[in-house]
DNA sequence: TATATAGTTCAAACTGTCTTGAACCGCAAG
DNA sequence: CTTGCGGTTCAAGACAGTTTGAACTATATA
């Protein structure tokens, strides 16, 4: 690999760019955009790395590329695996776990982030009724305030509504083009042969049984 | 000075719920769900209150009642002003302001959220770009990585067209209903000579001098 | 079974954000 | 001009979420 030499030696020496500065930006990039979405930072840069390399690679390679610490990796590479947005593989002459991106990355972060406003909407509802029940029921209350409540209701209904549609166009666009983020073709066969040379043969799709994400 | 004594002893006082719980609830909800968009959850728990009452209310007032401290509901209320969700108003007959919400809060709130997302998204786009470039004027970075980079542009692209759409969606969801919720005639009457009897005469809609927004 | 290395866990440290509270400012009344 | 009070500011503190790092567990090899 080019970068060999450049990057072993200096471990615990707290390098601030040690990879190339197209990887920087693009790796940063999708670490601000999934830091947005609400999930961590660290979880998209690894996403992005893997990404970019199309190769498998170590805990310990990610570790070392993106100045994370041997735990954060453990931890956002099982989080990521949940989501299945990467997965690992185990080459078989070798003894350690290696990672790879899906490319359905938007579809799973789409899933996700569906799941959770699905919940956190059903929540909010559930609250604004019982609210509603409890002015309804209290003298204290005017008619207008319950009024006001049933008025709140109806926007958090027409807020899901719309978010609903954003998630549902966004998977639409993104199924729309298909696997954008797969390489085509041509670069696929390369990517494959890569990939081959490096792990040295067949990958097992790990139905990984040492602390697999649960 | 009196204000001392009288003031301080149920303020130190640490009161759990002093309002109905049908209005904490919803204080709550508006909270979360405006915390969940990115701003304060304080934030939406001022408006919220504000929009139930439906009649001016004092900092002081809006500090007890949701148990806030004064340089909170200081900042809290001019950001909700420069947003345009509330205004403050001056009762001719009384030295401090009041302040009352602004019904159209989903508009206002789609607007900011949409100038926050478009900036982000203009910030990701040129990064994305700058990597490309450089990228394609590497000799270290093989042509696949500079596709795969341009790949994840065309992504943002479609990720930002779908978030666009999301938030005309919900605008004219929003506007479909055309102010929901605007109190509608009869109790827009009532609530107007309720704020009438309150503050006893015109509101000034107030063209902050005082520390206003800036 | 012993050894070495990979991988996980979790309490403590860190980081960025929001809130507090006391000093300060400015207006209006005396 | 001084006092009283509403309002603002901002450094310090509280807090939530994230990361670290060292102890621990698991796995592979011999």
């Amino acid at each position: 690999m080019l970068r060999g030499h450049l990057v072993s030696a200096d471990r615990d020496q707290e390098g601030p760019v040690r990879l190339p500065q197209w990887e920087a930006l693009v790796v940063d990039a999708v670490g601000n955009v999934i830091d947005f979405w609400g999930f961590k930072r660290n979880q998209g840069r690894v996403w992005a790395l893997l990404y970019l390399r199309a190769t498998p690679m170590s805990a310990q390679e990610i570790q070392d590329q993106l100045g994370l610490s041997k735990g954060a990796v453990s931890m956002i590479t099982r989080e990521l695996e949940q989501w299945g947005v990467i997965h690992r593989v185990r080459p078989v002459n070798n003894s350690s776990w290696m990672f790879v991106s899906e490319t359905d990355f938007m579809g799973m972060i789409g899933r996700v982030v569906q799941e959770r406003e699905a919940s956190f909407v059903a929540r909010v509802k559930a609250d604004l009724a019982e609210a509603e029940r409890l002015a309804r029921s209290s003298p204290d209350a005017p008619p207008e305030v319950v009024d006001r409540i049933a008025r709140m209701r109806r926007l958090a209904q027409l807020i899901e509504g719309a978010v609903g549609a954003f998630l549902k166009t966004s998977q639409l666009n993104l199924d729309g083009v298909s696997g954008i983020l797969k390489d085509s073709g041509e670069t696929l066969q390369r990517g494959a042969n890569e990939i081959r040379k490096r792990v040295r043969s067949r990958l097992l799709s790990g139905p990984r049984q040492n602390g697999g994400p649960s």
